[in-house]
DNA sequence: CTTATATATGAATAATTGTTCATATATTCA
DNA sequence: TGAATATATGAACAATTATTCATATATAAG
């Protein structure tokens, strides 16, 4: 009589394939840290300013409605996952993307969640 | 004499032409919270499990290393998220991914951190 | 009907995180 | 130099969330 199997045990061949593909433990981390970053209201905000162009920290403020210290606490996020870069105009600092990915990403997640 | 006026006042241009091509909040909102689902790393190690094929609770749960517990409440974040579906056959649950997108998204990301 | 297996779920806990407030730094201008 | 403006930042607090543990539900097999 053949002993029943534990589901593990029944699907080894399908976890071995898979097991192969599957990215590295780092890599895995630093994509779902970099989809933390999007994952804030105030963030996508943010970075929907700078689509347009590039703009200094009071005007993000003041077009978002956040105030000021929110703001560039939150700038102090997208800048290190080097998401925005900046330049500095006397005591002005204007902030913009990096690249085009940022955009790329957020347009993708826009077609997603309007096909539901 | 020129009177010295305030960051805001001398960009309100910008910020009124930004303002008009904001997506709306609620949308902003939707997009932040799909990005929150992609924002956790056994949430990303699941997607890919299900990149290759369909899958079971357990096996993911194997393959991840996770406890069952663990990998069936974040697959129902998940669900939620309208990024998986699943198929009952018996006992066993098995899951997979609702539509490509996800892979898309996950590989722009992927793409975005390799270039940095 | 009883046991074993697969999955789901509620409660509790620990950790993470966004905002606010106060304040520091830097720059410009009078 | 002193006042005003723009930005940055540390600490505290509140809110969110991922995991664990215990247990419930469902199905299959004997």
């Amino acid at each position: 009589m053949e002993e029943e199997l534990k589901c593990t045990v029944k699907h080894q061949d399908i976890i071995e394939r898979v097991k192969t593909k599957m990215p590295k433990e780092e890599t895995l981390f630093d994509i779902a840290e970099l989809f933390k970053v999007f994952g804030d209201t105030t963030r996508m905000k943010i970075v929907c300013c700078l689509f347009e162009s590039e703009m200094c920290v009071c005007d993000i403020a003041e077009l978002i409605n956040a105030t000021q210290s929110a703001v560039s606490h939150q700038l102090r996020v997208l800048k290190q996952a080097k998401l925005v870069k900046y330049r500095k105009e006397g005591k002005v600092v204007y902030y913009s993307l990096s690249d085009r990915h940022v955009e790329i990403i957020f347009n993708m997640a826009l077609e997603h969640i309007q096909e539901m």
